[in-house]
DNA sequence: CATGGGATTGACT
DNA sequence: GTCAATCCCATGC
């Protein structure tokens, strides 16, 4: 993979429309890093994307790699919607889907840096203290308000949840590789990816010295 | 139809 | 460090 230049992604513009469908359609490597810096916005509140994980069903830690279930349809649906399932019984996990329709590949939101009605958030989290709002993934579903009934719908401006390009300061965000969070399999593919120093991270943070390869 | 395992979090030893 | 909460769904009988 070689370097990309940052202008060669969708500008962040002052009307801040959601990115379209065609960022989505790529390969999921790409979109994991290229959304850290992006802002999902749901229900009120909003916040810059600090930390995903790529997902694609040529790999067995992706739910997709049992291939087309009821629970994985989404997945393999087009990309540019939002794969939202219960993790642990518990909690609501969002993901971005990815590459073209029929492959199942999806971008996992891990954490936010809070930007918009953090009032709100506090409350749905019941906290105060805003590193803890939404540093982890099941915590910035709360802190948004994203549920269940929001899978599979659309990121791209009609649905509930929307996702802007990188605002300015964000351009040239520097990202972190590391081994991916929770999962039993393929737990040696380095497809974290993190804002560097960035206190919002999820534990366990990984280390800032080296940039992620592209 | 019964069972088991999570892409987690927060409380507790 | 350990561990329970709690629900969706894949798998196997």
């Amino acid at each position: 993979m070689s370097a990309e230049p940052a202008a060669s992604l969708p500008a962040a513009s002052p009307a801040a429309a959601p990115l379209p469908a065609s960022f989505y359609d790529r390969p999921v490597l790409d979109v994991a890093r290229d959304l850290v810096g992006c802002v999902v916005a749901h229900g009120g509140t909003s916040g810059v994307i600090v930390e995903t994980e790529a997902y694609h069903d040529s790999e067995p830690a992706c739910h997709a790699f049992v291939g087309l279930t009821p629970r994985t349809r989404t997945l393999f649906g087009p990309p540019g919607h939002a794969y939202v399932y219960r993790s642990y019984g518990i909690h609501a996990l969002l993901n971005a889907v990815c590459e073209p329709e029929g492959v199942g590949a999806a971008v996992l939101i891990r954490a936010l840096e809070p930007v918009a009605g953090v009032d709100l958030m506090c409350a749905r989290r019941g906290l105060e203290q805003p590193h803890q709002l939404c540093s982890g993934p099941g915590k910035l579903t709360q802190a948004l308000g994203v549920e269940l009934a929001e899978n599979d719908t659309p990121l791209t401006g009609a649905g509930p949840v929307a996702i802007t390009a990188r605002p300015i300061a964000w351009r040239d965000v520097e990202l972190v590789s590391a081994p991916r969070i929770g999962i039993t399999k393929a737990v040696e593919l380095p497809w974290r990816f993190c804002a560097r120093d960035n206190p919002h991270v999820s534990r366990p943070r990984p280390p800032g010295g080296m940039p992620a390869p592209r």
